[in-house]
DNA sequence: AAGCGATGTTCAT
DNA sequence: TGAACCTCGCTTA
């Protein structure tokens, strides 16, 4: 389940077939069209804004957005897909088939439809945005940090794990107005999303708890990399954490290390 | 076998 | 503010 560093991981693994023809289809149907528009062109880029994935293809830009519960996986040229696969992509030259399941977007887009996309979406951790305009959304807003942290308008890429773990890593209380946050803060926020993001996309998982000495890091079960994400209790200091819906998504604090005012 | 939640978004009310 | 949607895996029976 994808939040930015998974689309960045992906567009990382995508990025080497650039070049290739692609004889594309649509096994459960619902691409047919946009499939039909693809087949026997060649990939011309791929790239990554936030939790979007553009693939270009001549004039138009494939657009995958995964949602909550999409995937795409690589099998066999060979192999029959599954019937619930939306775009299958076949590079021939690479000898590798590429299949987009379960997706909450998948459309072309024209040149405008990607100008529209990106001109909306704020700067993005994993592009070396700067986040200025973040810091003066926030600055500007009255609603919660929280919340502002999911608003894709405001920063690119961020879920609900990463807002849960940056807020607590910076010692900031969720339900805190923007205009409260001090600059400070701001910054902290943001190189903690760099930082954090750029891990996840090397390692596929949003691992925040450093290994104890002697520890290898792929031993760390993905429950216990996290501060407070559904954790029961701080792991820095050991308080109860909180819970609550903020901004239409469960909001994790420990009110000790993340004090409200 | 059925139900529900999930790292997300959009649309309807 | 809430429901719908996409799929899968985990829980519950």
């Amino acid at each position: 389940m994808p939040e930015g560093h998974a689309l960045h991981r992906l567009a990382r693994t995508l990025r080497p077939l650039t070049g290739c023809q692609v004889r594309a289809t649509s096994p459960q149907g619902r691409f047919a069209d946009g499939a039909r528009a693809i087949d026997a062109r060649r990939l011309e880029s791929v790239e990554a804004f936030g939790k979007h994935l553009l693939l270009g293809f001549g004039e138009a830009d494939v657009h995958i957005h995964l949602g909550l519960a999409g995937s795409m996986f690589e099998d066999d040229p060979a192999a029959s897909p599954r019937p619930g696969v939306r775009l299958r992509m076949v590079f021939d030259e690479a000898a590798v088939a590429w299949n987009l399941v379960a997706p909450s977007r998948c459309e072309l887009l024209s040149a405008a439809d990607r100008e529209a996309l990106l001109s909306r979406l704020g700067p993005d951790p994993l592009r070396g945005d700067d986040p200025t305009r973040a810091f003066l959304r926030i600055s500007g807003s009255g609603r919660a940090i929280g919340e502002l942290l999911l608003d894709q308008n405001v920063i690119a890429g961020v879920g609900n794990v990463l807002r849960a773990e940056v807020l607590h890593r910076c010692g900031v209380h969720p339900a805190r107005p923007g205009l409260s946050i001090r600059r400070a803060e701001l910054s902290c926020l943001w190189e903690t999303l760099v930082r954090v993001m750029d891990r996840a996309t090397a390692e596929g998982r949003i691992i925040t708890v450093d290994a104890a000495a002697g520890v290898a890091r792929d031993s760390i079960d993905e429950s216990e990399g996290r501060y407070i994400y559904k954790q029961e209790r701080c792991r820095v200091c050991g308080a109860e954490v909180r819970s609550w819906p903020l901004g239409a998504r469960q909001a994790y604090a420990c009110e000790l290390c993340q004090p409200v005012a």
